[in-house]
RNA sequence: GGGGCUGUAGUUCAGUUUGGUUAGAACGCCUGCCUGUCACGCAGGAGGCCGCGAGUUCGAGUCUCGUCAGCCCCGCCA
């Protein structure tokens, strides 16, 4: 065989069109199907740019050459050079971008054989999870996966592109951090150098990011590897990459507009989407009050409505005792819905009920007249005030949760997203993308009857509500009371979503010292141990630490939903099972005892 | 941590409900034939620790218990 300098390929395998006709070139590729005839042999060569038929004629041809060519199987490499000719008259294949023409081979060499492969490298493949993950490097050479990567690869470009075009410094962060409480579990590395110490893999590059806005550098973004050590999702990966950003001396305005550019920029240049901006805001409050979720999908309508005063004193027990303590009662109207089986209805109060709700209440306006099991409680004028207020007309169907008001409204919102799902109510090719605002700072954990930062303790409270933070504030109230000053505290936190998905989130953050550290308090930590934990944290605010603020999006999830991909594994090039293992690596694995011993380590039990 | 589903030729599955002769199909693989195929065709062939381990039984792919792996969901998690 010659040196594979004489065997290198002129031309890719997704280029040569009738207008190369004529020309001597040179394939390599893999071995994508072969069709042995007896007399003539051809070859659909691939590579990552597309599929080239190759003809070898015995007459035509050396018979070392042919005989060669014969041996090939699925997945072998090879090299052959010849000329482009167009294809015979009627056997032009439309369905392929090089359908037109072929290349008559002259010289055929194997520059490597394969296996035979355990599944069949082919666009849709019935292989299972396993055997994909561990043969990830043939699963990659399917054309989906292919795709997915390179539109990862061309958003990330874009990303790139968009913020460097305005001044933003890509700079990095360490993946070696020491380990700090809140948020997710840490992924931890024994240090060899000081014994029994350990770094934390970064969650995210949080922290970081603001020291280099007090540091001065006012415009910095980074696609950044974040870990977390938590059970995984189809959009959760132990490890993920975020679109991080932050920025100086701006309000959340500034953010917004700086990331609808870049999302703008992204969807232009990726997908030749025009995307409308400004993205929809919604307080966090008016996204749950009307979808029942603070990521609502905006592609269908069925909002919620609120008809707690219309049955308030209506006579039926359920609805009244709820509303008397506090509670409300909210409908939703399935366009259609009125027909609804006795089966249908029995299977979506099920749903309500896995979620937690009490019952569900429904009135069916079928042709042949209105049809609920609670008509005889509420009466003809309240059931037609419910319709008209949630605009049920003939035809429809209007269902009814009544709880508090939190439970309420997320039974409610899931509903919505399970009927939209069934009934298709949901616009494909739609990118409805809208901003959640103004989260609570906190969090009531009953579990342990206390506050948790709900999104993260860098949070800056709404001008608006900074007072509620006041040491002295007087009130009788227990933290698990709703009405609480803390917990009525607004952050000026922001979530970006798209079509139902949270893409990620950010905040303006505190910038002062004395509100980070009350902040710090109010959650349980003492002084001393904010000291221990964020100490060079606070020390960074006390040497002129500008307003700042930014988000961090994950990439991963943003890719999937261009792509059109349920889960996140299918544009992550070397992802992990559900149980963080990888197959093809196979790791998480054993380390030698010598290893252990050299890190000061070793295992309570084997278990 | 909890719940659901799945595990049988190289692969994807059927067979499990009702235990019983030699565990089937398709694709892939191997051999032969075939000069215009592109899901090539035709003929023949090889290929099985029924995930693993116990148990029940005269007898287990099939029933029971355990265990491992994968997927999805809740908890958890930005």
């Amino acid at each position: 065989m010659p040196s594979f300098s004489e065997l290198k390929r002129t031309h890719t395998c997704g280029e040569l069109t009738a207008a190369d006709v004529g020309k001597a070139v040179t394939l390599n590729g893999w071995v994508q199907e072969y069709r042995n005839l007896g007399g003539l042999l051809f070859i659909d060569v691939r590579d990552r740019y597309g599929l080239t038929q190759i003809v070898l004629n015995p007459e035509k041809v050396a018979e070392t050459a042919f005989a060669l060519a014969t041996r090939a199987r699925h997945e072998y490499v090879i090299a052959a050079t010849g000329v482009v000719q167009p294809r015979p008259e009627g056997t032009v294949n439309a369905g392929m971008a090089t359908g037109e023409i072929e290349v008559a081979v002259d010289e055929f060499h194997i520059l490597a054989e394969s296996k035979t492969p355990p599944f069949e490298i082919e666009d849709v493949t019935e292989a299972s999870d396993v055997l994909r993950l561990e043969y990830r490097y043939l699963d990659l050479r399917r054309r989906p996966l292919q795709n997915n990567l390179r539109i990862r690869h061309f958003a990330a470009r874009a990303i790139r592109e968009y913020f460097s075009d305005r001044d933003f410094y890509e700079i990095e962060t360490p993946l070696l951090i020491r380990s700090t409480p809140e948020g997710a579990r840490d992924y931890v590395v024994p240090s060899r150098v000081q014994k029994h110490k350990f770094y934390a893999l970064p969650q995210s590059p949080q922290l970081f990011k603001q020291i280099l806005m007090i540091s001065g550098y006012d415009r910095y973004f980074q696609l950044a590897r974040c870990l977390r050590d938590e059970d995984l999702r189809a959009d959760r990966q132990p490890e993920h990459t975020q679109l991080d950003m932050e920025m100086s001396f701006v309000t959340r305005g500034d953010i917004f507009g700086e990331i609808e550019g870049m999302m703008t920029h992204l969807f232009r240049k990726v997908l030749g989407v025009k995307l409308e901006t400004p993205f929809p805001r919604y307080d966090y409050y008016e996204a749950m009050n009307r979808w029942g979720i603070d990521k609502p999908d905006l592609r269908f309508g069925m909002e919620i409505n609120d008809i707690t005063d219309i049955v308030a004193d209506c006579g039926f027990k359920v609805f009244s005792d709820v509303v008397k303590n506090g509670g409300v009662v909210k409908a939703l109207c399935l366009k259609g819905g009125g027909n609804y089986s006795r089966k249908q209805v029995d299977e979506l109060t099920d749903v309500a009920k896995q979620l937690g709700a009490g019952g569900l209440a429904y009135i069916l306006r079928a042709e042949t007249g209105d049809k609920s099991p609670i008509m005889k409680f509420i009466g003809e004028d309240v059931k037609d005030a419910i319709c008209a207020k949630v605009d049920a007309s003939a035809g429809d169907a209007v269902f009814i949760v009544s709880d508090k008001k939190l439970k309420t409204e997320s039974i409610l919102g899931q509903l919505r997203l399970q009927l939209g799902r069934r009934h298709e109510l949901i616009k494909k090719d739609e990118w409805q993308f809208l901003w959640v605002t103004r989260f609570p700072l906190f969090e009531y954990n009953e579990d342990e009857d206390r506050l948790d930062a709900m999104h993260n303790i860098v949070s800056s409270p709404i001008d608006e509500d900074l007072p509620l933070l006041d040491r002295n504030l007087a009130t009788d109230l227990p933290i698990s009371d709703w009405q609480h000053p803390l917990r009525r505290i607004r952050a000026e936190q922001y979530d970006l979503v798209l079509n139902g998905t949270e893409l990620g989130s950010g905040s303006i953050r505190v910038h002062q010292r004395h509100i980070q550290q009350r902040i710090l308090n109010i959650l349980g930590m003492s002084d001393e141990r904010a000291e221990k934990m964020f100490g060079f944290l606070l020390r960074a605010l006390e040497y002129g630490a500008p307003p700042h603020g930014g988000i961090a999006l994950g990439l991963d999830r943003i890719v999937a939903l261009m792509t059109g991909n349920d889960n996140i594994r299918e544009v992550i090039a070397f992802p992990k099972t559900a149980s963080a293992a990888s197959l093809m690596d196979g790791s998480p694995s054993d380390i030698t005892p010598e290893q252990l011993r050299e890190l000061g380590l070793e295992f309570l039990s084997r278990d």
